[in-house]
DNA sequence: CCTAACTTTTTGACAAAGTCCAAATCTCGG
DNA sequence: CCGAGATTTGGACTTTGTCAAAAAGTTAGG
């Protein structure tokens, strides 16, 4: 993230302490739960409360700022990488997230079929496995 | 279904009323949530408890009996219909499923393309998206 | 620079979905 | 029919997250 203060007010949002901090830690930990990141931005500002973290999250979500992904079996992870269609790689033992490009060709992976009558905005994919760490382990 | 105690059988588990009526409940009412399963259950059994029904549901899953689906938001779903490779539609207001066969072509979702070293065994794809009657609920 | 209006942050209680554990009960082979 | 071993129960507990009200901070305007 090239300048968090900036991005908040390009979106309305008042700046503040809680908000910097938590925009930089997800910048800088992609991946990282909800947890995970007011860990991070408590060795940053010292203090945080749990709900913040949380405020800060929703709202950034939903100004479309970073995105949340939701595994099963693993709370909500976020992301700063947004708008470039990208899928995720999860390993089923440690959860450890990994970044993979649209592989399936021109990107037939997002074209809203239609079906059943829903209306379709998203296509969600995730491939599942595990990682060489995991791997290692269980021969082991 | 056609026999779930023949079912149960096959996998070397022993049979009890519980896996029974867990097992039909499961057939019919795809995508039903362990809760909404519980009630069903009770409705054949008189009563079954909370803990049989997930373990119930955790043991049927491990020998690959039923499959557990668990989108973003929603607490854990269940079907029978297994082993053919088909994905989730998913309404994002009221956590409707629907079945959607794998319609990416020759199924290049299944392919385990291989990443950052991970052992792939999965691709899961989910549709997000609005059903019919909440797209009528949201314009009126 | 100061104030007022409006947002955020904090704190603590609460909720949903599951899991853990020990005791009671049941299943199945002999 | 018996007994070993698995399953079911009930209750406490954990994790991830939300709700609500009070306290504190942010921003625009004078």
């Amino acid at each position: 993230m090239r300048d968090p203060e900036a991005t908040l007010r390009q979106h309305d949002l008042p700046v503040t302490a809680q908000r910097i901090a938590v925009l930089r830690a997800v910048s800088s930990h992609p991946h990282a739960t909800a947890d995970d990141l007011a860990e991070s931005v408590r060795g940053e500002l010292g203090t945080i409360s749990r709900q913040s973290v949380y405020n800060v999250l929703n709202v950034l979500t939903d100004k479309g700022i970073i995105r949340r992904i939701q595994p099963a079996d693993s709370p909500a992870r976020y992301e700063d990488r947004i708008g470039d269609n990208h899928h995720h790689l999860v390993c089923r033992s440690c959860g450890r997230t990994e970044d993979v490009c649209c592989a399936v060709g021109e990107a037939p992976c997002l074209k809203a079929h239609s079906h059943h009558g829903f209306k379709i905005d998203e296509a969600e994919v995730i491939y599942w496995g595990t990682c060489p760490a995991c791997q290692k382990k269980k021969r082991s």
